[in-house]
DNA sequence: ATGAAAGCGCTAACAC
DNA sequence: GTGTTAGCGCTTTCAT
């Protein structure tokens, strides 16, 4: 059916390993040592290898690798969205972490959606990667059953509990405490939570953040009022998330978090003449959202209003004014996830469902400096 | 040396085609058949092979089909870095074309590097994946012969000429001339070029947006002050790059368009007690760059200075002030690559070395309003 | 309509 | 030290 149109020579296939072997008169067995740095090898045999290794340009066929060794070198990485920044920041550091231990990684955007997420997980029984690092974000206590497996796993984030693969969680809870404390330390004392959810029916980064919020101040005795906890309006722009809405049964739909829509709580807040002295945003994208709106009315940031928030992305420090932010470990979870995917590689199979947690940074920026 | 835990009953390895096809009583071909949807198959074989699949459970092993069929179901993706918000948004359009497609993505972030560039190159000898889709950056004329070879590729912008394989063009001079029009039109007479390149020694996205620049001054009789391209300065902080500088012989190092070389490259502009009425950027990371600090100078926007941008980021729309911005297309390259690529995949070898070209459009806001 | 057999290119026992 | 052999799990002629 096809026809190659290559030079008018003999089409001359690419050289395996036999090729290798044949021209350097030996088998293909020291061919195969010789690529696997095997030590016991007369130095010049190696050397009639190398040479015929480079008259023939051969390259190992990794396919063929796979399939006898068990092992492809890619890893799967599936994050609701390159385009929500953060991701795209620790794809980024999972990419380079990959890469330093001679891997590649395949990503695979879920796009806000259970059945892309459950999917990623399916395709890890197809074998062609090593293992698979999840960021869920959908998925629900009932798909926990379908982690099982013995492939190498790291499960990201607080979507899921109880899973049987390694965890790796940050610190939300102690990282709000946290940062409440210093808009209480600045004198602050009506601080809204853009982005909070008082929903308790299932653990999420939301409901954690707004945990470490109300310790917060219930531990400085500073009452909580209810309307300044701000959820994020539900499915305000998101077809995708409304179709898997729609799938999923009793599937709670969720909001998530823009630029938009943190305009949007900050600008029903104002109109609901709701006043607060301080912004807790759940992360950076509500938070810039927020900035914008808040130019617009016209509030001074810090002087009237103070504005914090979690991520620390690289557009924080961009913001006007700047953004005071929390890193909560993107370089350290990228490259505990790969080696917690290669110490199961290693192992041969499911490692323990140990949670390792990773630590965080307030970064103080020109919207809440620090105090004294 | 592994101790697999798993349950107390005998490791039951997953199954295999041939365990489908026993289990149905029939030769591993008909289920082979069956999965390729043979359309010359009794309808009890196909039901009996269902079930067999159903019941143990029975997935493909990717690795040993490519093996087999030459096909692997990925492709690479490679573009400089998923921090460079640009490449996450086109990014997750390829995942999602690709997806679209029956197909994953290996992405590979080149890091700002040409040998990395040059090894997800290489990396195509190794079979692992069906085609590259290459956007190079720092890669060079001498280069271009590295990518000669029958795999399917397609490359992305305008590092590169003359490439042996179907080449993703877009509209940059135009796209500039219609920007730089837009500002004539508004009155502005003297726009600085943020991010410009008089450097005429190789072709770039940057030489060729300063020559839409140029010819647009040249059609309106507007006379160049050179003083107003500012180019994006070497080197300001990036380490990888230097490494990479250091390596290639004869390279000439090339700054990166950071919101930071942004706000810097203003600030510079200004000290040096030079006048505009309207900043043309090289891109929107620049322009953000460039509207921090032009916020922080107290210039005023768009009255004193009109500020406008390519590249249509997500958070153009929320700049203070918003930004007006060319989109170059995204979604219609990231389809077009993906299909150049199947194209290939099916044509079995690398396709013509024709150029695409897709449309651009300005999107209006704020930082300058279009003029009636 | 279905099956037998021959590998895809490599690695891993195990001989020698 | 090096070679022989037996597959990894699948697709693909080619018979029947």
């Amino acid at each position: 059916m096809s026809e190659r149109t290559t030079s008018a020579v003999a089409d001359k296939p690419t050289p395996t390993m036999r090729d290798v072997a044949q021209l350097a008169g030996v088998s293909v067995t020291s061919v195969s040592n010789y690529l696997s740095d095997y030590p016991y090898m007369k130095q010049t045999t190696r050397e009639r290898i190398r040479q015929a290794i480079e008259m023939l340009g051969y390259v190992t066929d990794e396919r063929a690798r796979s399939l006898r060794s068990g092992r492809t070198g890619l890893i799967s990485l599936a994050i609701p969205s390159l385009t929500q920044i953060y991701f795209a920041e620790l794809a980024e550091r999972v990419i380079a972490a990959a890469r330093r231990r001679g891997y590649g990684v395949t990503v695979e955007s879920t796009a806000f959606s259970r059945r892309h997420e459950l999917e990623s997980v399916a395709a890890m029984a197809r074998k062609m990667s090593d293992g698979l690092i999840l960021s869920p974000l959908l998925m629900e206590r009932r798909d926990i059953a379908r982690l099982a497996g013995d492939y190498p796993l790291v499960v990201l984030g607080e979507c899921l509990f109880d899973v049987p693969a390694p965890h790796i969680l940050v610190h939300n809870i102690d990282a709000v405490k946290a940062l409440t404390q210093h808009l209480l330390d600045a004198g602050c004392r009506r601080i809204a939570l853009i982005g909070g959810a008082l929903d308790r029916r299932r653990t999420s980064t939301e409901t954690l953040r707004t945990q470490g919020y109300l310790e917060a101040l219930a531990q400085a005795d500073v009452p909580v009022d209810a309307k300044l906890i701000r959820p994020i309006p539900a499915w305000e722009t998101d077809e995708e998330a409304k179709d898997d809405a729609s799938g999923g049964a009793g599937y709670v739909g969720r909001g998530i978090a823009t630029r938009r829509n943190g305009s949007e709580i900050v600008r029903r807040m104002f109109e609901e003449g709701i006043k607060a002295d301080a912004l807790l945003c759940y992360n950076d994208l509500l938070a810039f959202g927020a900035l914008r709106q808040l130019r617009e009315m016209g509030v001074r940031i810090p002087d009237d209003l103070r504005v914090v928030s979690m991520d620390n992305l690289e557009e924080a420090q961009y913001t006007i004014p700047s953004l005071t932010s929390v890193e909560l470990g993107k370089e350290q979870i990228a490259q505990c996830a790969v080696d917690a995917i290669l110490e199961q590689v290693a192992g041969g199979g499911r490692g323990a469902a140990e949670q390792r947690y990773v630590d965080f940074s307030i970064h103080y920026r020109e919207s809440s400096p620090a105090v004294a």
